[in-house]
DNA sequence: CAACACTTTTTACTATCAGTCAAAGCTGCA
DNA sequence: TGCAGCTTTGACTGATAGTAAAAAGTGTTG
């Protein structure tokens, strides 16, 4: 029985290996973004890569492996985000959302066709316990504080407010990965959900400020 | 210069004809709802329908016509909707998502065969003027009388409100097209989406009522 | 710098998909 | 029953994902 033996030059290879694989990498982000899932093809890629299509089965595996990957990177990435959110109601939610359009602005193709991916494996199942979604959705939950100071009446559980800012959140994002609106626009529809679900249990002071929040954002 | 001569028993042809296409586009509906448009093939079709791929393909043209089908049959579906809602807005807002439900309850497989088709064709896209969506997002404007008896106070505009209705029914449209919730979960969600919009800017009185509806969804 | 050992790419292939065409088969009526 | 025209099918094309094994390439070491 022999033991398997490493190539010798094996960390230059895999060095190398590492770069050929991340340039091909940018090449199928910037294509699935461009054309969508559905015309995104391993014979393209391959093509302008300039290589054949075996060796992108080769370096990537299957089509759908392409896939998952977008979406573990992309999981990656969006832990990132919103950490130190600020203690004002308002102020969260424009933190909240100013941060997400940083980060799409930065990396827009790859976040479409991540999110894109996503939609198609079923990663933001809501029915999975722990899953993404379930996870993404905890972000949006109202802090014990403002209820506490009385900003918030508690009226409303608090779980069903999570979920209506989170469902606010949602379904722009889905609307900016469909290609319907801007970055603009999912900060203003955002903004706006976020907002009139906020002002549904809202002392009154902090909902005369949503109120002025809430058309503030009509004119711009 | 011979006139084309319609076939002696045309009529009673073309009558077994809608028969057989009928026969076969629902089991294309069925296939369609249970595995998606991605995975819905030509040759499975075929096959469940017991027939070869070019008698679907001239039942019914391209692929792409029968989706196109699914579309035009959900817009004239959509087009008969003439509903004669109640005056009061959480009675108003239970018809409309009791009777979304009912449609949707009696020809599940149609619907989510058709409206899965209809994002891929970008039916809904929001920015067409007069589209189907804008009609569809006219449905949920609240309604002047709302504001003229005082039970919205108006501090909010009714744009404002009517895009996020019909928003909270739209997302959770495309929760149960894309088989995470079912009706009675879709029921819930729109229901809770509509309740909180309207406690937004909804008089004391109205308030109330609604946060007893709101909390009573959650028991259910 | 040449030879080796292993890696990487490619050539050539299979299987499945949508879609086409012309020939064979069938149907409804006289 | 015979036939005109409709309907289905066998046989095909071209594009797709994916695979196996041969060919080409590469980093290291003597």
């Amino acid at each position: 029985m022999k033991k398997p033996v490493k190539a010798l030059g094996d960390v230059t290879r895999q060095a190398n290996k590492k770069l050929r694989r991340e340039r091909i990498f940018n090449i199928a982000k910037r294509l699935i973004a461009a054309k969508g899932l559905e015309d995104f093809t391993i014979s393209e890629l391959a093509y302008e890569a300039g290589v054949t299509t075996p060796t992108i089965h080769n370096l990537f595996g299957k089509k759908s492996d392409i896939i998952k990957e977008l979406v573990s990177n992309l999981i990656e990435k969006m832990q990132g985000i919103a950490l130190n959110p600020p203690i004002d109601p308002i102020e969260n939610a424009k933190f909240f959302i100013d941060n997400v359009v940083a980060v799409f602005e930065q990396e827009g193709d790859f976040y479409r066709a991540a999110f894109m991916s996503a939609e198609r494996v079923r990663l933001f199942d809501p029915r999975v316990p722990d899953g993404i979604f379930q996870r993404a959705q905890q972000l949006a939950a109202p802090r014990k504080e403002w209820y506490e100071s009385g900003l918030f009446l508690g009226n409303i559980e608090p779980s069903t407010m999570m979920k209506r800012v989170h469902n606010s959140y949602r379904l722009g994002r889905i609307d900016w990965v469909s290609g319907y609106i801007d970055l603009n626009q999912l900060r203003h529809q955002v903004l706006e959900g976020m907002f009139l679900v906020y002002a549904s249990d809202a002392s009154p002071e902090l909902h005369a400020r949503l109120i002025e929040e809430i058309n503030g954002l009509i004119s711009l």
